[in-house]
RNA sequence: GCCGGUUUAGCUCAGGGGCAGAGCAACCGCCUUGUAAGCGGUAGGUCGUCCGUUCGAUUCGGACAGCCGGCACCA
């Protein structure tokens, strides 16, 4: 005889037991059309959930947020049940639901085709116009295991195997095909009609690059068709702000074939690199950093010692002369320890911090290249903090709050900070592990800020914060990091005396806020798509002269704007004035001054924004008044 | 590194076993121009590289490389 509390408080008695399907309907028939799924005490079941006894059921329609993730778990089944019918051979693995769709990995004698994607997408389609249930069972995992092994699908049989033996296993089925899932779906396959499948790619099963390399069909699913054209829109807006395209248009840097993972900065590029550079250098000397710079290769027998031979050797680029054998280097901190050594080091001089804008180079796997993001030559805004471990809290906590102010001064308020804990190999006491862990994560407490833990994600020796930023497309990518490392000093030989005379080995934590110039530039030009605020603009103001009579008053306007600092070309063409404001727009200039005949007679210039608001004319003093407010507010 | 796709003019892209194409950009003229493309002309290429099939390959096949999308990796 449960009693059935609804969302609005209201109480439903029934006799007996009922479906969440039944509870819809005796709603109304509209609400039992629209049921995709339920709420049951909080907990999230099929319609087809049997409800025993008194409980709290909210039924969830395609206006609930938890739609979408049915919707997408349930295309996925669906994509699945395609892919079986027109390959029967393929076998089914994984198809979980990811932020805006879903995939699902199949194994198959052959690779799916881009037209491939296009018959199974036609035959999701007719699936879903068949309306068929969508039907849940239970069976004991050993009879699962078995089912499974009897249809061919060895993937799913091993899947089940692993589940723990005492658990029964739910199963879904729609019309003849069946998967392991543990739910819930919706009602029906016809209640799946926004989808569209996206690309075909690898991925290793169980995600081990020992593993044979399954087929992965990505999709995308939602509630609306306007959602999904919403979506499909945006990738398509993210696809021309997408930093290799600007890179290109806007002239800032190339790379070539001869150079792969490395940039070549453009003159234009590399006026913006200065910019965030000069930033940096100020950041550096505004927060107790001296600034250094260590050789670009070093002994091989130094790698050595650092242990970088034994881990890292993959990843480096070597070069020898004279019978003796070179590292590329991969990281500063070496370079950084041999600075500190130089000299007997007092606690008084702790904490000690260096800061490098030093060239390193990696060899990443050319699989892993992704423009600027992810390169194999690039420049850190890399600094060593030696402390002692008293020290560690507050320097994070210091650091932390540089960081987002940095951030927030190019304009990200979005930061990804993750916690990334103690790994099963490393070395150093727990003792230090735990004050070292405590204090990445209270600096983040102090800050204000929500992270997550990555647990066993630290380095060997020692944990770390993470903080991502995200692309244009929503890809994440790390930039800052703060690291603390017991080991390297040491391995070096870095010692302090201490107050007590005796001698010691400090701390050293490694830390970047914008990480890598290059990524960090990528991200910026996509943040920006190109239209850069006017302190970071490569150009930032144009002069244009209508006709040739102003070709003299244009060139000094110009030439007064370079001798008060500002970035400034005149355009001089003969060509018309909406040709050249053309032109410059499209390279996103943030201020166009138009010069003819009656400005040149007023001794003033018309001013035009980059939105394309006409200012009307002002005096130079004026306008130039206007950029340097403008530029202050960086 | 692995799977798939892709590579044609400076850029964006079409084409296709038999003389290599367009738009924009460039260059040369004309036009002296008022807030997002004035007009006409010229030039521009070992069709990523190498090997093969063929009378003939930019086109078909193979290998390699770069790039793109994922996967793995990201000290």
């Amino acid at each position: 005889m449960p009693d059935i509390r609804l969302p609005d408080g209201s109480v439903k008695s029934f006799p007996q037991p009922v479906s969440v399907a039944q509870i819809a309907q005796s709603i109304g028939a509209g609400l039992a059309r629209a049921a995709l799924a339920a709420r049951v005490n909080g907990k999230l079941v099929d319609t087809g959930h049997r409800v025993e006894s008194d409980a709290e059921v909210q039924i969830i329609t395609e206006r609930d947020p938890e739609a979408l993730e049915l919707i997408r778990h349930s295309s996925a089944h669906l994509l699945a049940h395609a892919v079986k019918e027109l390959y029967p051979e393929a076998q089914v693995t994984i198809g979980p639901v990811i932020e805006n769709g879903f995939y699902y990995d199949f194994s198959y004698k052959r690779p799916f085709t881009p037209e491939d994607l296009a018959s199974i997408e036609q035959k999701m389609l007719e699936i879903s116009k068949r309306d068929l249930p969508v039907e849940r069972k239970v069976m004991p995992r050993d009879e699962a295991v078995a089912f499974f092994r009897n249809l061919g699908e060895k993937y799913k049989a091993e899947i089940i195997a692993s589940i723990p033996e005492k658990e029964a296993i739910s199963l879904y089925g729609q019309g003849n095909w069946i998967d392991l899932c543990r739910g819930p779906h919706v009602p029906s396959t016809g209640k799946l009609k926004v989808f569209k499948l996206m690309r075909v790619a690898g991925a290793y099963w169980r995600g081990d690059s020992k593993n044979e390399m399954l087929q992965r069909i990505y999709g995308t699913a939602w509630a609306k068709k306007e959602d999904q054209d919403a979506y499909l829109k945006m990738l398509e807006e993210a696809e021309k702000r997408d930093h290799r395209r600007l890179g290109t248009q806007l002239d800032l840097f190339h790379m070539q074939e001869e150079a792969p993972g490395l940039a070549f900065w453009h003159p234009k590029g590399w006026v913006l690199w200065q910019q965030v550079e000069q930033y940096m250098r100020r950041v550096y000397r505004e927060n107790g950093y001296h600034e250094v710079r260590g050789p670009q290769i070093l002994d091989v027998g130094l790698w050595k010692r650092t242990g970088h031979w034994d881990n890292f050797r993959e990843s480096m680029f070597f070069t020898s002369s004279e019978n003796r054998d070179y590292a590329v280097k991969p990281m500063n901190c070496p370079g950084h320890i041999l600075i500190f050594n130089k000299g007997v080091r007092s606690y008084r001089e702790l904490p000690l911090r260096y800061g490098e804008f030093g060239s390193c180079h990696r060899n990443e796997p050319s699989g892993a290249l992704h423009g600027l993001m992810r390169v194999r030559g690039f420049v850190q805004d890399d600094g060593h903090i030696f402390c002692t471990e008293e020290q560690i809290l507050a320097e994070c906590v210091a650091f932390t709050a540089l960081l987002q102010k940095v951030y927030r001064d190019f304009g990200f308020t979005e930061v990804i900070y993750k916690v990334a804990t103690r790994p099963a190999k490393r070395i150093g006491s727990d003792a230090a592990w735990d004050k070292a862990e405590f204090a990445l994560q209270q600096s983040l407490q102090q800050s204000g800020v929500a992270f997550s833990i990555s647990p066993g994600e630290g380095a060997f020796y020692g944990p770390k914060i993470e903080y991502s930023l995200k692309d244009g497309i929503g890809r994440v990518w790390q930039c800052g990091t703060m690291q603390v490392d017991f080991s390297m000093p040491g391995l070096l030989g870095a010692e302090y005396v201490a107050e007590d005379n005796t001698r010691r080995t400090p701390v050293m934590l490694h830390r970047a806020i914008v990480g890598s110039m290059e990524r960090f530039l990528g991200i910026l030009i996509e943040h920006y798509a190109g239209a850069f605020p006017l302190w970071l603009a490569p150009q930032q103001v144009v002069v244009l002269n209508i006709t040739e009579r102003q070709a003299e008053y244009a060139a000094g306007i110009k030439n007064r704007l370079l001798n008060q600092g500002f970035r400034a070309s005149a355009d001089l063409r003969n060509e018309k004035i909406s040709y050249k404001i053309r032109e410059h727009s499209l390279q996103k200039l943030p201020y166009q001054v138009v010069v003819g005949d009656k400005e040149m007679q007023a001794g003033t210039v018309a001013v035009r924004t980059r939105s394309g608001e006409d200012l009307g004319a002002m005096s130079l003093e004026a306008f130039t008044a206007r950029l340097q407010a403008e530029a202050k507010a960086q």
